[in-house]
DNA sequence: TGCACCGATGTTTTT
DNA sequence: CATCGGTGCA
């Protein structure tokens, strides 16, 4: 029966089977957190608990789905249909969407952005006449946000003599001033943004002690994945929830906690043991996922970090080879070297692209490894970076979205109120602005009373504005009735927005257009797939609130086969076979931002152990001399953790570079004299023939090979081949011509691998 | 009121 | 380099 017991090894085991009271599961990078989350809750009900009173929180929503999937594997969809998995700020948003009214706010509440939240506090320092150099929108937010995040409400922040000291001393003595009117502007626009789902629920669960008793009663298994990363308002959320019951589980690793600057805080997890005296601990320190090298890399890293708990990672399996380290003179020699490398490993090895990741510290350097990858027609998907929800064509479509589901949406009507151009404009604005300021009302509702108020609105003004709340009323009623797919091809339709984007014939405008059609079919998409459930909702209100939460981690491709490109952060939780970690840097990983204080240095180390981590088999790291930042090239010295990994566990490699460009400009790294040449290889790497040196130029694109009838029609259907590695195999399929042909081949070790001939060591049996 | 151009300004990391 | 906001002109 619990067959998926047997899977476990014993200190995961012990942990699934720890059903009751507070716990803490220290799992080690790539130790099975994963299954023993999993596990447990299979294990939960199947002893007879009520799925309904499970909640799991996880760091993103995807990882909450697969694992609802593979729960349902084991004890049915409808079981796992009544579990509440999901992170912190869905699951939260959800509760607040029907508890929020006690609050103040609507049902439909908007979720706001970090953009709309930017644009909320510049418009507050512009009203407030203050100087946008001393008050910087970004910083003045962050530091709100801070404040939300350690659970100090406006009042709490007059109340406390140090933060407004602090804040003086900063030259900026009226924060607190700006602090209370964006939560009053919020809260007119009936939104809430990131924080205010954590600091909101938190006091909806203090004020009403009906509201928390039914939570907790509902909650009586808790668990908590990624627990140091949580912030004090989570945290506080989560002890309140478990105060009855105490069954809570947390899961995590001090030492991937990289989340201290958007207020995440270790000590919830290092402390946890004082909340709960009677705590269980459970370690995870078996690593299955990494070679031995890469474990033992990662370990000599963290080693530096002085404030950690005692933990010991191994693991088991083979040494397998050295991590790679490169050095190029450039940036994008450093994508071409990335790419090339995949495109060989792949093609000798027979990978799939999906198997390889390309992590960065910035979302800015997925730059040059596009371009290199792109050159070599080589798929990749990026996650994270600048949304696609966050384009300015997207926004500007969701807004009216958001608008006609929430009239208070004051972000939302700002930016589509004149878009397309209808004739109002500054002045019209500032006068609604300033009424709806002297009337505590919403813009909205100002414009809906604007004949009636003497705004100095000119009369054909005021017809304007008419229309257009006559527009986004008639959105309304068709949100009750229509399903997001139909409203949506509506609203793009009537308000002329593709009207406006049909006019711009420059490339950036026409993608811009294909944008608002990738909306307009994911909306059908969603429209579908809700019809498909029977308890589905396919209303516009439901679509929205699954976008305003989307992680980066979450959205899926069809076409899964890609090499992904991430910054370390996004990175978390997942593996891949290889992964290269590239801009190993000073001043970039470690970031310049964070090498002044030892804790925000320890916690750069640990993302770099993150970042190692994330390897099974194979770790490049890369770094170039010279880096373009800001349109100009800066010279850049290594990393200094990749001293801190230790000689032993590295290889020391160049670029196979192809022929020199034209110009010759390569400085002086051709030929592989670096300052480190290569080295030796320490005698234990298990490796047959060290990395072959196959100097074949690769063509760049098709249209280059002279040789090409060299590669075609050696191979058909049914050939029987051998491969260095996966040994013999018989030919499935060829497709393609020339240098780009490939064969899927199906071998009798490793099973159906596609591979470029071109690359591919095969001898022909028959 | 609307549009076009210009200059300043900024890059950690994200729900 | 790329975006954004501000300014100045029609």
């Amino acid at each position: 029966m619990a067959d998926y017991l047997d899977s476990l090894n014993e200190a995961q085991r012990v942990a699934v089977e720890n059903l009751k009271g507070p716990m803490l599961v220290i799992a080690g990078a790539g130790s099975g957190k994963t299954r023993v989350l999993t596990y447990r809750i299979v294990h939960l009900i199947n002893n007879g608990v009520d799925p309904f009173n499970i909640l799991s929180l996880t760091f993103t929503n995807k990882a909450a789905k697969e694992m609802k999937n593979r729960i349902a594997m084991q004890v049915g969809r409808s079981d796992a249909k009544s579990l509440w998995m999901g992170t912190f700020h869905s699951v939260f948003a959800k509760i607040l969407r029907s508890e929020g009214h006690r609050l103040g706010f609507p049902q439909n509440y908007t979720i706001y952005d970090a953009q709309d939240a930017e644009r909320v506090i510049r418009g507050i320092i512009t009203d407030m006449n203050l100087d946008k150099d001393i008050y910087k929108p970004k910083q003045v937010l962050n530091r709100i946000s801070s404040f939300k995040n350690s659970l100090i409400t406006v009042k709490a922040y007059y109340n406390n003599q140090e933060l407004q000291e602090a804040d003086a001393a900063a030259i900026r003595p009226r924060t607190g001033e700006i602090y209370k009117e964006y939560v009053d502007r919020c809260f007119r626009a009936g939104a809430m943004d990131f924080d205010d789902l954590l600091l909101r629920t938190n006091e909806l669960l203090n004020r009403f002690p009906e509201v928390l008793a039914l939570y907790q009663d509902r909650f009586r298994y808790i668990m908590v994945d990624e627990y140091q990363d949580t912030n004090h308002s989570q945290y506080s959320i989560v002890k309140a929830l478990a105060a009855k019951f105490e069954n809570i589980c947390v899961v995590g690793d001090d030492a991937q906690s990289i989340y201290g600057f958007r207020g995440a805080n270790v000590k919830n997890i290092l402390e946890f043991q004082k909340d709960y005296p009677d705590m269980k601990m459970f370690k995870l320190e078996q690593n299955y996922r990494s070679t031995n090298n890469i474990v033992q890399a990662a370990n000599n890293v963290i080693a530096n970090n002085r404030d950690q708990l005692e933990k010991d990672v191994w693991t088991s399996n083979n040494d397998g080879e050295q991590i790679k380290v490169v050095r190029t003179v450039t940036d994008s020699e450093e994508g071409k070297y990335v790419a090339t490398t995949i495109f060989d490993t792949a093609m000798e090895e027979g990978n799939n692209w999906s198997d390889f990741a390309i992590l960065y510290r910035t979302n800015m350097q997925s730059r040059s490894l596009e371009d290199a990858l792109r050159r070599r027609d080589m798929p990749y998907r990026i996650f994270g970076g600048l949304s696609f929800y966050q384009r300015k064509e997207i926004k500007d479509v969701l807004s009216y979205f958001r608008l006609a589901i929430n009239h208070r949406d004051e972000e939302a009507l700002r930016r589509i109120i004149n878009f397309p151009a209808r004739g109002i404009g500054k002045t019209t604005m500032d006068r609604i602005t300033i009424a709806s300021r002297e009337n505590t009302m919403s813009m909205f509702e100002v414009i809906l009373r604007a004949p009636q108020m003497n705004l100095g609105i000119n009369a054909g003004t005021l017809r304007k504005l008419e229309a257009f709340i006559l527009m986004i009323k008639s959105f309304k009623t068709q949100i009750e009735t229509m399903d997001a797919f139909q409203i949506a091809e509506s609203v793009v339709k009537s308000t002329g927005m593709v009207k406006e984007l049909q006019k711009d014939s420059t490339p950036e405008g026409v993608a811009r257009l294909d944008n608002v059609q990738e909306l307009i079919n994911s909306i059908k998409k969603f429209t579908e797939d809700q019809a498909e459930q029977a308890d589905g909702d396919a209303s516009l209100t439901t679509f929205m609130e699954d976008v305003a939460l989307l992680t980066d981690a979450d959205k899926d491709d069809n076409d899964p086969n890609k090499v992904s490109l991430m910054t370390v952060h996004t990175s978390k939780g997942l593996e891949f076979p290889h992964v290269f970690i590239v801009g190993m840097e000073e001043e970039l990983f470690p970031s310049g931002m964070s090498i002044n204080t030892r804790s925000e240095l320890e916690e750069e180390r640990r993302l770099f152990y993150v970042a190692v981590t994330r390897a099974e088999t194979q770790a490049y790291l890369s770094y170039t001399q010279s880096r373009y930042r800001w349109g100009k090239v800066t010279e850049a010295e290594p990393s200094r953790f990749i001293e801190e990994i230790g000689d032993e566990y590295l290889h020391y490699t160049t670029p196979r570079t192809r022929q020199s460009r034209a110009l010759g400009a390569s400085g002086g790294l051709v030929g592989g004299e670096s300052l480190r040449s290569t080295k030796p290889k320490s005698g234990i790497a298990p490796d047959k023939s060290p990395s072959r040196p196959i100097r074949k130029l690769k063509p760049v694109n098709s249209a280059v090979s002279g040789n090409t009838d060299l590669f075609s029609t050696q191979l058909n259907k049914g050939n029987i081949v051998k491969h260095s590695q996966f040994g013999l195999g018989e030919v499935m399929m060829v497709e393609g011509v020339g240098v780009n042909q490939k064969a899927s081949i199906r071998f009798e070790k490793g099973g159906i691998k596609k591979m470029l001939l071109k690359f591919s060591k095969l001898e022909v049996v028959r």
